[in-house]
DNA sequence: ATGACGATTTACT
DNA sequence: GTAAATCGTCATA
């Protein structure tokens, strides 16, 4: 297994194997590895999260048990990778977790880049819908789930890798952290009586989480 | 076959 | 603050 520092392990299936909400705290603090082939390692750490609870879970793709080749890999094995596109220009990457046919996924909305940088700026300023490279700031790289992202070169051919095992994609634990804030989850006013659950989490006081949470 | 819309981001008033 | 960009997906027919 590919592993980008000796001594630096991946989370593993067991580590997966949990709730959302769970999952959803322990992963900030985590750093996010994308392998690039012929290019630098992209890597940041996980700064907020949202939970996503499965079929009673209004605002989830799996609401009411909902399963279409799109949320596929929702009902995979807990450390599969769930990626889809959203309002015709953007992805956004979730962390699935639980059991094999239980739709329980954490969305990824804001990373602390650590390695390459540069890298991302590049990548953030080229395309459609993209800033003006001078006036990036690393604060606006990957603070938000569809600029991480483009950051981050997650697409479609990531959907449903599997974390523990996949050669470009993974997870390595960090330390806990200690100041978590929680609120609720952005864009799902739709949601009925679960749009005010506290299922967002961040780390409190870090500048690189999206707009609402700063 | 069609149409409404989205777990967002950016630019602009 | 508001609106535009932009297209895959899914429910409906």
């Amino acid at each position: 297994m590919r592993q980008r520092v000796k001594g630096v392990r991946r989370l593993q299936r067991s580590e997966y194997a949990t709730d959302s909400v769970t999952l959803a705290r322990r992963l900030l603090g985590c750093t996010l590895v994308r392998a690039i082939e012929d290019g630098p390692c992209l890597s940041g750490v996980i700064v907020e999260t949202e939970a996503y609870c499965g079929a009673p879970d209004l605002a989830s793709h799996a609401v009411g048990g909902r399963r279409t080749p799109r949320n596929e890999a929702m009902y995979a094995q807990g450390g599969t990778s769930y990626v889809y596109f959203t309002y015709g220009m953007h992805f956004c990457f979730n962390v699935v977790c639980g059991e094999v046919d239980v739709p329980l996924a954490v969305l990824v909305r804001a990373l602390e880049p650590v390695e390459g940088i540069e890298e991302m700026k590049r990548r953030r300023a080229s395309g459609r819908k993209a800033m003006a490279l001078e006036r990036l700031r690393d604060t606006d790289l990957c603070s938000g789930p569809g600029k991480l992202c483009a950051a981050m070169g997650i697409d479609r051919a990531l959907n449903g890798v599997d974390l523990v095992s996949d050669e470009r994609l993974w997870i390595e634990p960090g330390a806990e952290t200690s100041q978590i804030a929680t609120g609720p989850r952005i864009g799902i006013g739709f949601a009925k009586e679960w749009v005010e659950k506290p299922l967002r989490f961040w780390v409190k006081g870090n500048p690189h989480v999206s707009g609402r949470s700063k």
